[in-house]
DNA sequence: CACATTAATTAAACAGCGTTTAATTATCTT
DNA sequence: AAGATAATTAAACGCTGTTTAATTAATGTG
């Protein structure tokens, strides 16, 4: 009924987004309560409300951890010379985790905070730090002093396999098409049409 | 306390999608509650379960309502003869519409039903014809024959396009690029692969 | 027209939710 | 040892989705 010394506070928040992505993975958004956690780490909500912010705040926390595992498993890919290879080596990679991690990965979509709150800058960054990744396997294909182009290039293929994972994942592509298939056929076209106008001194 | 006559069924159900929409439409989904929507038609929640199976149920066709309203947008598009004009027509008109209806559209994608149950066909069918006004769009790029192949390059257009209208309506691109410079970045490079691949008797 | 049936509607209840509050008490500071 | 700090709890508030039994209006039938 009062200060308890089982664990500290790092260790608490650890075993509450733990809690969390086990229920996440399991369940998705809907198994997400915040009694619920409290329960299964052990303490009630009151504790859950003295480390979070709120229930929004902690799977916002959720979804950085989520975002933090996806780029643990796309930063160690070998990063060949050529920008289709490297392209479709992260695609590769992401579309397998998404396979591994399904719900979880939804959530991280599937969750909107209130229009009136705003995602935390650490949460940009880590957006910013994956799609890094991207704009540095598309370089070779872009001259100095086009940063711009290739920050641009990157968003539009983030942006689009994200789609194809988020569509074909919510069953709402209605299709037989898989995932690997469509992303072979963005990635090839769209680099090719890339490399395409790159050649041509017109832009 | 017992029948009424005031509404049809038909107008029941009427009335309550619309009511359902303009809380949608300004606070999205969490602002979806069957007693609220009960409370503005005037009649209380068991109303509401006499006309739709569940609070999803109705969720799900308020969402039907909206794909029609996206198609309705779409459909008397001028289809012209070119491809990459026909393209950028559809997707100037999706992005219209999603700035126009946001949350409304967010609603679409954000509600996701509990894995155990599936999407009518009514639903699936109403993608399908959305997703036809792209496949009709790329028609002269393939021979006859070649439906398959525009089936599914059609299906990696839609797709890309909602992950860029969906990342950056989310705030998860993190970027000023605007919704349609990515978009004419994504038609014109695919497409131009897309012609480069298809001129090509190899494939 | 009367009576029986059907079906819409309601109020009430249940169990859960997010969140806040005041009280309690273990730990930390002095 | 005493006082301040902060973690933890139980309880409450108002909400939620959903189900239930009771009520009664509309409908079908003789």
């Amino acid at each position: 009924m009062a200060r308890r010394s089982d664990h500290s506070r790092e260790e608490l928040y650890d075993l509450a987004l733990e809690s969390a992505r086990v229920i996440a993975e399991k369940e998705g958004l809907r198994g997400l309560a915040a009694r619920r956690i409290a329960r299964d780490i052990g303490y009630t909500v009151g504790t859950i409300y003295n480390l979070f912010e709120d229930l929004d705040d902690l799977i916002v926390h959720l979804n950085g951890r989520t975002l933090n595992a996806l780029y643990a498993t796309l930063a160690d890919l070998p990063q060949n010379g050529e920008p289709e290879t490297a392209v479709r080596a992260l695609a590769k990679g992401y579309i397998a985790f998404v396979g591994d991690h399904r719900k979880l990965w939804t959530v991280l979509f599937e969750h909107h905070l209130p229009e009136t709150r705003q995602m935390p800058d650490w949460h940009h960054d880590k957006i910013l730090r994956l799609i890094g990744l991207l704009e540095r396997a598309l370089a070779p294909l872009f001259q100095a002093g086009r940063e711009t182009e290739r920050h641009h290039a990157a968003r539009v293929l983030w942006s689009s396999l994200h789609g194809i994972c988020s569509l074909e994942s919510a069953g709402k592509l209605v299709a037989s098409e898989t995932v690997t298939a469509m992303t072979e056929t963005l990635v090839t076209h769209f680099l090719a049409g890339l490399r395409n106008a790159l050649a041509e001194p017109l832009s």
